[in-house]
DNA sequence: TGTACATCAGTGAACGCGCGTTCACTGATGTAC
DNA sequence: TGTACATCAGTGAACGCGCGTTCACTGATGTAC
C-alpha cells in the first residue's frame, strides 16, 4: 500500500517528532524503535523505508529538539531586549515547568550524559546545538567584545544544564527546586 | 569453592569499584553485568551472590564513584583554604583531566541524565552525592550567611556539571577545550 | 582442638525477553510513453 | 489524458543477539558440639 510523497513525508516527520519526544523524556536507549513506531501509530517494520538506522534516527530527533528548546527560549524573550530578555530565557530554561516536561524540552538535558556516547552525527548535532543556543543567550548579553558575550552565554548555559539535569535527579520536590531557584537566581545576577 | 569471608568482602568490593568505572565511562544501560563481572576476573553467574540486582550494584557504585571525586577535590585543595581552595576544586573538576577519564570522574556528570531515570535508591545517592559535593565546595566560600556560601556552590557545581557533560559530547578538541576554558573563567571571577 | 555438617562463593548452562534489523508480501502511487 | 509498469510505504513474521536473572552443582569455609 504505497502512501503518496506528501503523506510519506508527513509520516517521516511524525517519527522524528515522536522520537524527539520519546528520547528526551526516558533516554535513547530505553527507547525502542518498535515504541516510537507504535506511537507514531505505525508498525515497527516500516521504520527502515525512512532511516538506515536507530542511530540516524537520534541525530534527527536531537536536532529537532533543540529546535523546540530554541522556540521556547525566543517566545520566552518575545519583544524583551538586553538582560530582560537574558533573565526571561534564563527563567524559562531553569524551570519546574522545563524540568517536569523532558518531552519538550533540551536534548542536552535530557539526554546529556547519553549523547557523549553516541555517534559522530548525533554528536555533531548537539554540538551544533549547543552552539545555537549558546548564539540564542549571546545576542542579549551587551559587553565589549563579542568573544565576551559568547562566552558568558557559554557560562549560563553550562550551568543551566547542569541545574536542570540536577533537578530531575533529585526526587525531593524541595530540594529540587531550591537547585533550580539557586542558579536562576545566580544567573540573573550576572 | 566457598571463600572466605574476608574474600568474600574483598570481590564485592572489587565487582563496586569495576562496576563504578563502567558505568562512568560507558553509561548505565550500555555496561551489562556480564561486562563488569569479567572485568572483576569472575564469571557472570555469581553476581548474585553478592547484589540483589544490577539496581542495587548501580546505586553502590554511584555512591563509590562520588566518594572517589570528593578524594580527588580534596586533594586538589590540599592545604589551601578560601578563594584559593575554591579555585583549584574548580580547576581540577572543569579540566580536560576530568573530561578524559570519566572512569575516575564524577557519577553526575558521567551517567548525569541516565540518574533522571534510574530507581529510587539510586538518585537518591545521587542526591547525597551532590549534596556532599555542595559541602566540599560550600566549605571554601566565605558569606556572611552559611546560606549563601551552599546556594553558591549549588550554582558553581551545576555550571562544573554542565561543563564536563558538553565538553564530553563536543567532538572537536578546541571547541570541547574552550567551553571548558569559559567555565572556569567565570567560576574562579566568582 | 578436632570432628561433622551446614553454608555458600563461584561456575557455566539455561531461562525468557526485548532489542535492532531484515524480509517477503501487498497494493496504491509515481512515472514513462 | 490514458495506459502499463515500476516503485515503494507499510505490514507482520522472523532473524540473531545480548540482556538480567535463575539454577544445579562443586568443594572449600564457617560453625556447633
Amino acid at each position: 500500500m504505497r502512501k503518496s510523497n506528501a503523506e510519506t513525508a508527513e509520516t517521516r516527520q511524525r517519527i522524528v517528532d515522536v522520537a524527539a519526544r520519546a528520547f528526551r523524556s526516558k533516554g535513547i536507549q530505553a527507547t525502542g524503535v518498535a515504541d516510537i513506531m507504535s506511537a507514531a501509530g505505525l508498525s515497527h517494520g516500516g521504520f527502515y523505508r525512512h532511516f538506515d538506522s536507530k542511530d540516524q534516527l537520534v541525530a534527527e530527533a536531537c536536532e529537532a529538539g533543540i529546535g523546540d528548546v530554541i522556540g521556547t527560549l525566543d517566545a520566552a524573550a518575545g519583544a524583551l531586549a538586553g538582560k530582560e530578555a537574558f533573565q526571561a530565557i534564563v527563567a524559562a530554561y531553569v524551570s519546574e515547568q522545563h524540568r517536569d516536561a523532558p518531552e519538550h524540552g533540551c536534548p542536552l538535558a535530557g539526554m546529556g550524559s547519553e549523547l557523549a556516547h553516541a555517534d559522530d552525527d548525533t554528536r555533531t548535532a548537539a554540538a551544533r546545538g549547543f552552539d545555537q543556543l549558546v548564539d540564542v543567550m549571546a545576542q542579549h548579553i551587551r559587553r565589549r567584545h563579542r568573544g565576551a558575550a559568547r562566552s558568558e552565554a557559554v557560562f549560563a548555559l553550562s550551568a543551566m544544564i547542569g541545574a536542570v539535569t540536577m533537578a530531575r535527579i533529585i526526587g525531593d520536590p524541595e530540594a529540587s527546586t531550591a537547585v533550580l531557584h539557586d542558579v536562576r537566581r545566580h544567573l540573573e545576577a550576572l
